[in-house]
DNA sequence: CGCCGGCGTGAGGCTTTCGTGATAACTTTG
DNA sequence: CAAAGTTATCACGAAAGCCTCACGCCGGCG
């Protein structure tokens, strides 16, 4: 079954890139390098996913995003972004991008996440219908990321910004071993000057939140010698 | 953990440069110019990563690549590129590289990718012998890489960084032998100081872990003047 | 302008793991 | 069968890794 992606991206060299890959794993492409082009055709449906970078001439993915998400439709949206700062983050998800990626991206990187993305709606049927982010579920926790708010045993628990992007990025791959390092790409950003040892101080004041008995963690465990991972409750693919 | 990168590339000067700055990142760096010479040295083993050029005397950047997947090396490849009417070509030939930079890149940026893609299989060991995300299993093993977990008949095996480590090595490559300095080249790390005798501890502590009868192991094998193998069932060895 | 919360860093104490030495058990060879 | 060489086992000290707490900086907010 072959899947439609829509690619919105002014970069020449990247979208050729990308086209390339992704139509080797049997996927259609179309590229726009205009963002207000992009946002028609995105409207007029019939995609599976939506890639788009965040700074277009015309108007911008943010924009198309938001649109998008206000006008019901909920093809996953995978966004590409330069700069790696928070805020772009928080903005992208909350505005109901599905995942993100920034610049520089390793193109097999960006594969495997679109990939995930139409994996994860294939289960709902043909394109479209699946709910934008929708909160994840890991033993006593549930974690809404349009509110980016965590509730243990129902009760609302406070995160901070860096606190909530950990644990949503353990959460999100449940059972995986990260290294301090990888936690600091991933998590911090790609670029991100600092010791190691900050994850710790961020991992210990995570777990007095939400773990009953930090010194015997449920959620955030840690693997001696290689870093930490996320207890998987049984099944919990990528 | 210093570790080692096999650069491929004849332009001396652009070698000459990279060299440098990787090594101020207190990594080991092999400098091969002529490509086929290349390919023999990665054939070797025992790189964690690959920067190669695309364009090479002997024996270019592609067909290393495609030889090197084909005998199902996985070290991380970072590829060089001259322009990006290269790319086209590199990218409609799958060939299993794990990024790329074209020429004129700028060496922080390849510091940053070279830093990133090392990171990224860190969690895999030293110099990592199969595929790092596939699971491998051998009699009533279950190794998965992702989680770093190890399964004896469905239950999990607690086992240290090291232990891990090196079982992964060994059921890589099933049936073949090593001898004591060999895995402490492949399993430690190139330039560890240190007793063969070591080996034997680990060899013991890893058999009372999932060896039923650790006097009369099933996995690890002792060969008698040598070192040790792993069992093969029924697979052929590479 | 001062306060406050979040973040990164540093140091100390603790836990786990690793490497080493000694000794026993085993295999091969003479 | 004895001797030499090789491997297995075990225990202990050393080292490495991790947890915790406290402090200072910085930016946001009142």
């Amino acid at each position: 079954m072959s899947r439609h992606i829509l690619l919105i991206e002014d970069n020449s060299d990247i979208a050729r890139l990308v086209q390339l890959h992704l139509r080797d794993q049997d996927m259609q492409v179309e590229h726009v390098a205009d963002g207000a082009a992009g946002l028609r055709r995105a409207l007029a449906g019939g995609y599976d996913l939506l890639i788009l970078d965040l700074m277009l001439p015309g108007c911008d993915g943010l924009e198309i995003c938001r649109t998008l998400r206000g006008r019901a439709c909920y093809a996953p949206i995978l966004m590409l972004t330069a700069r790696s700062s928070e805020l772009d983050r928080v903005l992208g998800l909350e505005i109901g991008a599905d995942d993100y990626l920034t610049k520089p991206f390793s193109v097999p990187e960006l594969v495997a996440r679109a990939k995930a993305l139409l994996r994860r709606t294939q289960v709902f049927g043909q394109a479209a219908g699946a709910s934008p982010e929708q909160a994840l579920e890991a033993g006593d926790l549930v974690l809404d990321p349009l509110r980016r708010q965590v509730r243990l045993r129902g009760e609302v628990v406070e995160l901070t910004a860096r606190e909530f992007d950990l644990l949503w990025h353990f959460a999100s791959h449940p059972g995986r071993v990260y290294t301090r390092g990888q936690l600091l790409d991933q998590v911090w950003g790609y670029g991100h000057e600092g010791y190691e040892h900050t994850v710790n101080s961020h991992i210990n004041r995570l777990r007095a939140k939400i773990e009953d008995n930090p010194a015997q963690p449920r959620y955030v465990l840690t693997v001696w010698g290689v870093g930490y991972r996320f207890a998987d409750t049984g099944q919990a693919p990528d």
